[in-house]
RNA sequence: GCUAUUAUAGCUCAGUUGGUAGAGCAACUGAUUCGUAAUCAGUAGGUCGGGAGUUCGAUUCUCCCUAAUAGCUCCA
């Protein structure tokens, strides 16, 4: 809620978003006002501020922008009231095309019959607007237009392109400025930034949309995919790894051809067969659950596997790690019974929140259900979407997860586990997909207790959805100081000087025979300089050896949180991070 | 893919109203041997993203291409 202050000193409390949608109508009405044959199109609040698209055929400068503004703090100082008034469907339509905007005819010819349409008026300017609205302009005291791009009338990549403007508008100049800051710090914790100064990744312009993985980076995957085969292995998963490239066939026969054909690398092999690299690897999966019979005894089966996909994405959706062309899924394929469905989903939720727990991050659940473009048994569909609903509501409790109705697959409901990004963005980590389509395709079977074939039920599962991604997001979620298990460097050794080399020698081969992460720098650098740059390479512990600790058998210990903590013996400060490595801190 | 913007040294960036470039950090060399976030001095480093055009002359202007960024659209 916002605060505004109103004639005669009296305050109100109004909902952000009217707040900012009166901004956005202080935005149209200054467009107008400069530009009179700028069409206007829609205006909405949004979860940071507002937008308002318009119908030029000239986008919008940065010059433009700023006249904008100033014609804004015009209209804001003009103070006008703002007025409700209300239009049959003819005098509505009479009225918008009389001021020759032809989107808000059509906006109006759509309206539902029955329902009132209303209009606000602020000075000269008037808009289709179902409101609410603030009182006046007035209030508007600091906004800001932060940036135009295109975007389709609609919503729809078939129709034109208008010109959207986005801004943001508090009541008071300080909170503007509070929430540019709070922007900007968010800048410093992309990972796109953060990858390139701790070099844990790049990209090259020769490999769009595929990352270059630097020793610390693939350190740190590794730490990763270590964490999920141990979760996994005990679980009865069982890991496996098949071809980059299957021919045509295959895709066929999984419908992916039909389905997924754009986003796929098709190439030819020597002899001219179509191939193509696998964009998932449930195909795969499948070829190794058809490698024997399958009794009923035999399932639940596990395939889990971390080979590397290949996605044809569009270059405009490519995003850093969010968003690659290369990547390996934390991967399975569960093949079960139908009579499984509630056991199998309880104990990969039960993964999930082990997983997630142990970063302690902020995730979002979404389960989402029967579409209208269904393919199965609708009997089946209800048992697996109760089913589903069942572990949620026990597992995470009933307020702690979306409905998403007619949302999910053709083939199956799933639930997704999305997260934010620094930006405020929303990506899609783990997913757990359950598949009655696949097995029929592939014609799966398993052999019952009565000696009868039946088809099996596929689930398809990622839970850090891809390690690419979930390195993107960890690494904004801690800024790039990761807690001491999972930093590419754990500890670095800083000599004070050259006699003390021999000594910081021998204690990094103590550390790296217990399988610590360390370094040593032997730079003939002072003290300070050398913690500096260990400190920006935010490593977990630094270790001073100096005269003092030599004689002492001792280690001088810098947090990176906490700066000196002392000094402990070799012994001590070892036990000390087996202890934090162990328990994930 | 679409709209807009951007691309200059390893990194962060300045600059040239058209006369082939500069800083800080990093690197290297030398001096300094140092106690908890930057020691000093020097050296080297760039076909100004790629290609074409205009021009006496292009890093600068125009066009094409590539990549990145924001948004849109898409995402089995």
């Amino acid at each position: 809620m916002f605060k505004i202050k109103l004639e005669g000193g009296k305050t109100m409390e109004v909902e952000k978003k009217t707040f900012w949608h009166t901004t956005s109508h202080i935005l149209a009405q200054a467009v107008k006002r400069l530009y009179p044959n700028i069409k206007l199109t829609i205006g909405p609040a949004i979860d940071n501020g507002f937008y308002y698209d318009f119908d030029t055929d000239e986008p919008f400068s940065q010059e433009m922008l700023e006249k904008l503004e100033e014609e804004m703090k015009k209209i804001v100082k003009e103070d006008y009231k703002i007025e409700r008034f209300v239009l049959s469907r003819e005098e509505a339509i009479k009225l918008m095309e009389e001021k020759e905007e032809p989107y808000k005819v059509e906006l109006i010819k759509e309206l539902p019959e029955g329902e009132e349409i209303s209009f606000y008026k602020q000075g000269e300017f008037i808009d289709l607007c179902a409101g609410p609205h603030i009182p006046s302009t007035g209030s508007v005291k600091a906004f800001k237009l932060l940036s135009s791009s295109g975007a389709y009338w609609r919503g729809d990549e078939k129709n034109k392109m208008l010109q959207r403007i986005y801004g943001i508008s508090y009541p008071k100049a300080s909170e503007l400025e509070e929430y540019l800051n709070l922007i900007e710090e968010a800048k410093k914790r992309d990972h796109r930034k953060l990858g390139k100064e701790l070099e844990l990744f790049f990209f090259d312009e020769t490999a769009p949309g595929m990352a270059y993985w630097l020793p610390k980076g693939f350190k740190m995957m590794n730490v990763l995919i270590d964490l999920w085969r141990k979760e996994h292995e005990s679980r009865g998963y069982q890991e496996f790894s098949g071809p980059q490239l299957n021919s045509s066939s295959l895709w066929k026969t999984s419908g992916h051809w039909d389905h997924y054909k754009e986003d796929m690398f098709i190439l030819e092999d020597a002899d001219g067969n179509e191939q193509a690299l696998k964009p998932m690897n449930c195909p795969n999966s499948i070829k190794v659950y058809q490698t024997k019979l399958r009794s009923y005894k035999d399932l639940p089966l596990r395939f889990n596997d971390i080979d590397v996909i290949h996605r044809n994405e569009k270059s405009g959706q490519l995003n850093g790690l969010f968003r690659v062309r290369m990547f390996r899924q934390d991967d399975s394929h569960n093949f079960i019974m139908e009579s499984q469905i509630r056991e199998e989903i309880e104990d990969i939720i039960e993964i999930i929140k082990k997983l997630y727990g142990i970063f302690g991050l902020d995730y979002r659940l979404t389960l989402s259900t029967r579409p209208e473009d269904f393919m199965g048994e609708i009997e089946t569909w209800n048992r697996a979407e109760e089913d589903l609903r069942g572990v949620l509501d026990e597992i995470c409790g009933k307020e702690n997860y979306e409905v998403n109705e007619g949302d999910g697959a053709f083939y199956g409901p799933k639930i997704d586990i999305k997260m934010k990004d620094c930006l405020g963005r929303e990506w899609q980590m783990g997913t757990v997909q359950l598949d009655f389509q696949l097995p029929l395709r592939f014609n799966l079977s398993y052999i019952d207790k009565e000696g009868n074939k039946k088809t099996p039920i596929m689930i398809h599962r990622a839970l850090f959805g891809s390690f690419e991604r979930f390195i993107g997001i960890i690494t904004e979620h801690y800024a790039g100081a990761f807690p001491v298990w999972l930093a590419p460097t754990q500890v670095k050794i800083l000599p004070i000087a050259i006699t003390h080399k021999e000594y910081a020698e021998k204690l990094k081969e103590q550390l790296s025979a217990k399988g610590i992460r360390v370094e040593i720098d032997e730079r003939e650098e002072k003290i300070g300089y050398k913690i500096r740059e260990a400190q920006l390479q935010k490593i977990p512990y630094m270790l001073i050896i100096g005269d003092k600790e030599i004689e002492a058998n001792a280690v001088g210990v810098r947090s990176r949180k906490e700066g000196d903590i002392g000094s402990l013996s070799a012994d001590e400060f070892m036990k000390k991070l087996q202890d934090e490595i162990k328990n994930y801190k």
